[in-house]
DNA sequence: GCGACATTGTTGGCATACGAACGAGCGGGG
DNA sequence: CCCCGCTCGTTCGTATGCCAACAATGTCGC
């Protein structure tokens, strides 16, 4: 005997031979989802912090906050940002001032990022701001939802 | 009597401040977790389809054999993609001989853009895969529990 | 102490993403 | 019929995001 996900799979398969297509509907795909919800946080983000901060600028900053300093490198991966995108992310925020730099005593290879004065001063404006960002993003979904949700994709992280 | 929420909460800030932070954890946030999850999820597309096909022109060609002919905005809209956007996705399916464009003869704005014989071929061949791909991502997720994602991101959309 | 291997940072290239500004075309109200 | 507001497509500029190749450095085994 047919499960219920056998017999719903069974009905949608058959309205998509109607329709001639493949039984691949791109709206009901978890990529598709994910990327329009993570469009609809990157334009609250926007709201929030204007343009001078990007969520990749604030996700390296709250890093450094958390972790102290680190190098480029370490730091990317606190932040899950490729080699080449931790660069530019760095770059960008030494320019401004927020983070200082100095090459490791200890393994010349190495660039240690901190922050600096102004770039403490910055996180702790912004953290609370930071925080009503993901509050309006979750603000469809109950508290249980919200918990639910922060399961689910950390399983799927 | 505080609630199960809120000594958690309590903990947490007490946790904070012996760490002289703001209470903000940038691995809890919907965002950070958003990111990574799309980011394996890429990762695993590109596994699956090459450097030929990505993501976002793998959308636009499952969208137009969905709808068939439409206008560039349109098929924009269709596949969440800024106007910006979906004029580099469309030139480059158009130049790998994917797609067909004419102009719209009720109005001039419009460039209309339906599947080549070989997108449509392409397609019907890549849609299995793309389905795989789905799989995979929610691969370390039950049935239940994929059904549950689903709803809650459809809400945050 | 030296040679194979790994790690760190840099660079170039390609493909998103999106805001803003622009020109052309459409449609409706006066 | 013509002006105004809107839509459609294009272009520019900036910021990701990641792969691959590269050079400099570190480490570990022998």
């Amino acid at each position: 005997m047919a499960t219920v996900t056998d017999e719903a799979a069974t009905v949608m398969a058959a309205a998509d031979d109607a329709a001639g297509n493949t039984g691949y509907v791109l709206d009901d795909q978890v990529g598709f989802l994910l990327r329009q919800v993570q469009q609809r946080h990157v334009s609250i983000f926007a709201r929030h912090f204007g343009d001078d901060m990007t969520p990749m600028q604030w996700a390296a900053l709250a890093k450094l906050a958390e972790v102290g300093e680190c190098s480029q490198n370490l730091l990317g991966r606190h932040t899950a940002m490729d080699v080449a995108t931790i660069k530019g992310v760095a770059e960008r925020l030494a320019k401004r001032g927020l983070t200082e730099t100095r090459p490791d005593p200890e393994d010349r290879r190495r660039l240690l990022i901190s922050l600096s004065a102004e770039g403490a001063r910055l996180y702790a404006e912004l953290a609370p701001v930071a925080a009503r960002v993901s509050e309006e993003t979750l603000a469809p979904l109950s508290a249980d939802e919200r918990a639910k949700l922060a399961r689910l994709l950390t399983a799927l992280r």
